[in-house]
DNA sequence: CTTTGTATGATAATCAAAAACATTATAACC
DNA sequence: GGTTATAATGTTTTTGATTATCATACAAAG
C-alpha cells in the first residue's frame, strides 16, 4: 500500500505535481476500494470521511490529473457517470470489463486477450495503437444460475 | 435507404411501435449520416431542417427507442456526449472504433476480431457474452504521416 | 521576509439528458 | 360518424454531473 502511494507520488513529482494531503487521502480512497468503480461522486463522499474540509472540486481535479497521468483510468459504462479504475501497475494497457446486464455486476479481466487483434489492426488500417478499451456486455455466472 | 427503412419500420411495428414522421425523419437523419457519428444534438439540428416543429424531446424519445431495438448503438467516447451509430444490418455485435488521438477521426472496423476472445471469456469467466464494445485509441495514417 | 506560482474550497455556470405535463394524433370500439 | 383509450409529441422545467471562476491559503525561491 506504502509502496504504491510512494509510486504514484514519484509518478506525480515527475510531472512537477505534488502530493498534497488531500491528493493523498484520494490516492487511499481509490486503493482502498480497487475492485470497485466509483464515481467522482463516490469519492468525494469517501474521502470526505477521512478530510472533511475536502471540496468536491479538489477531487474532481484529482481525478482528472491522476488520469493524465495515466494512474487512473476514466471508464464509462452507459449510465451517465464517469467512473475511476485504478491502472495496475505496470499495466500499458487499459484491463477489461464483463458488464453484467441483469445485476449490473462489473468484472475484470487482466489478461491481456488482444495483443493479435492488435497487430491486424495496426497492419490493415495503419493505425497505430496506444491503448484499447474492450468491455463485454451479457450475463454473469450467478445471473446465469438464478434464471434455471 | 427505402429497403432499410422499411425494415426499421418494421422492427418498430415488431416491438408495437409505430414509424410515425417524426421517427421516420430522424431515421433519415441517421441513415444519410452513417459514416459519423452524431450526438443528440447534431441529430435533432439535422432533423429540423427537414421537420422545423419537432421537439428536441422527440428526439432523444426516438434515439433511446431504436438503441432499445439494437437499431442504434449508442456510444461514448469520452467527451461528455452520447453518440449514436446505426448498427449494420444483419450484425449481431457492435463494430469495432479506431479513435486517433491526434485529431480526433473516428474509423470504423466492421469484422469480427473478437470470435476467439469471446470464447475465452465464455470459458474462463463463466459470463454469457451478448455483446462487446470495443475501442482502440490510437494515431490515424494520416498523423503518422505528418508527424514524419 | 517578499514574491511568485500552485493548489484549494466555495460557489456559480454550463450543458446534456430526463422528467413533467398539457396537447395532439392515432387506433379501437360501439 | 362519434367516442373513448392509448400512444406520441412539443414545450418547458428540472436534474445532475462536470467545469469554470475567483478569492484565499500554501509553498518554494530568491
Amino acid at each position: 500500500m506504502e509502496n504504491r502511494i510512494q509510486r504514484i507520488k514519484e509518478a506525480l513529482q515527475g510531472a512537477q505535481y505534488k502530493l498534497t494531503p488531500q491528493r493523498e487521502v484520494t490516492v487511499r480512497v481509490l486503493l482502498e476500494n480497487e475492485r470497485d468503480h466509483l464515481s467522482a461522486e463516490d469519492v468525494f463522499l469517501k474521502v470526505k470521511d477521512k478530510y472533511p474540509e475536502i471540496g468536491l472540486a479538489t477531487v474532481y481535479r484529482t481525478l482528472e490529473l491522476l488520469s493524465e497521468l495515466k494512474i487512473l483510468d476514466k471508464i464509462n459504462f452507459g449510465d451517465g457517470v464517469s467512473r475511476y479504475d485504478l491502472r495496475k501497475e505496470g499495466a500499458k494497457h487499459f484491463h477489461h470489463h464483463l458488464v453484467c446486464m441483469e445485476c449490473g455486476a462489473v468484472e475484470e479481466i487482466e489478461e491481456d486477450l488482444l495483443e493479435d487483434v492488435e497487430k491486424i489492426v495496426e497492419n490493415d488500417h495503419n493505425f497505430k495503437v496506444t491503448d484499447h478499451r474492450l468491455t463485454f456486455h451479457g450475463i454473469c455466472g450467478d445471473c446465469q444460475s438464478k434464471k434455471e
